[in-house]
DNA sequence: GAGATGCTTCGGCTACGATCGAAGTATGAA
DNA sequence: TTCATACTTCGATCGTAGCCGAAGCATCTC
């Protein structure tokens, strides 16, 4: 009768508010400290302190100590990815939190989903990589082309380097506002890193959102075009 | 504080023993009764239905009227591909219902995921037609070759018939007792209903998972070979 | 040392939701 | 019509899990 992989015990773990908002927040992809983490779940400090155990011991969070802090963060690229699935799954299904209208419109242009950028700008950014011809989409994968890799090598992207991580270099996740593909893997996080290292762009402090400076949208914007006509 | 979609509501839908159960049910593919459905829960028909009254409210489950009959299934191939994510998540962080050890042989060597062939013989058929050459695969992505199209079609696969389906042909899917891809999509679908026509294989009535006749066993084995030295 | 900060543990309260018995509705068969 | 089957709805019970106040550790500062 019971076989195989026990989902209700990692669906329960999820399926508390307050563990979800923990989630949530930890998909901003710092490791933040309980207080925090407690804050975003809108809970108590001991509240808070009993869900992170039984995430930790889910084997959905990790955490490191450091002086009287305790920072928390995702367990691995899986815990980010499969928060990802239930994500666009739950948008598919309208479970929206919100309103789903043009709401926190910061959120849908330009946010961090894990460790690379989502929301429009992430759309537009794997879009353009594939018109350009520097990733090739095969079905549900994505890769990179030779092409791509000079012209990313020539913006600072070290290709080779993230060769050498076992995480996948390109990774397609689907975009809960958009409904469409962004790049993720350790592409994704390479390039949204550049960014953020060359001041083009920055993160909120409170919010998944990211902020990009005039000059750096100009850029991002011309680095990253699309045809004319925009998709329907 | 609150953006994006609500992924409490479907990980407390998932979360749920009885639903959980009733859920890795249907992955079975078969629609199935609520009076099926209870019994592998493990619960009266009264809990049963309230559970899948939520499952439907919550868009995992479509139900058919049929006569006095209702029959439930997996509301599309986006529940199938959520709950494989997360079964293969749970599977990663040790979370199965029973020992690891060798348990349920044949649910191991092969069974149905969803709508395809997974186990041992299903992550042996999508290995031997990428070193066939019939697919390729490009970090996640699969994609059918001009030579997998002409040697599928010779067993009876109608590809350009599965082209036009919406749903995308080829899809790698993480086996949870295997720890590597099989072959998802419709092309999988598509796979695995030929060997069941053909009468090689067929589906046991309370399980997952699939019987080979030795017949059968012996033409699917001699149809997707394997390299001599099994990888490790 | 004393005091402050960050976090965990303990204990008790509370509420939600899973459960089932019993009754009610729908469909089919005799 | 009457009976049987398949399922839903109602109502009540009960357990568990989330929650917070208070107290207890641990780590840093002074």
């Amino acid at each position: 009768m019971k076989e195989g992989p026990d989902i209700a015990q990692i669906g329960s773990l999820i399926g508390d508010p307050a563990r979800a908002n923990i989630l949530t927040a930890l998909m901003g992809g710092r490791a933040l400290t309980a207080t925090e983490l407690a804050a975003a779940a809108g809970v108590t400090l001991q509240t808070a302190s009993a869900h992170l155990s039984k995430l930790e011991a889910g084997g959905l969070l990790a955490q490191r100590k450091q002086g009287r802090h305790r920072y928390f963060a995702l367990a691995d690229d899986g815990v980010g990815k499969l928060l990802e699935g239930i994500m666009g799954f739950a948008a598919s299904r309208g479970h929206l939190r919100h309103r789903p209208g043009p709401k926190e419109p910061a959120l849908r242009k330009a946010r961090i989903c894990y460790d690379h950028l989502a929301g429009d700008y992430g759309v537009r950014m794997l879009d353009s990589l594939i018109e350009g011809g520097s990733i090739s989409a095969m079905g549900e994968g994505l890769s990179l082309t030779a092409q791509g890799e000079t012209h990313l090598g020539s913006i600072g992207i070290d290709i080779s380097g993230l060769r050498s991580s076992r995480r996948p270099l390109c990774r397609s996740c689907l975009d809960w506002s958009e409904r469409r593909a962004h790049l993720a893997g350790s592409l994704g996080k390479a390039l949204l890193a550049n960014f953020l290292d060359k001041g083009w762009a920055r993160r909120t402090e409170n919010s998944r959102s990211i902020f990009f400076t005039p000059e750096g949208e100009r850029r991002f914007l011309a680095l990253f075009p699309i045809e004319a006509g925009e998709p329907s």
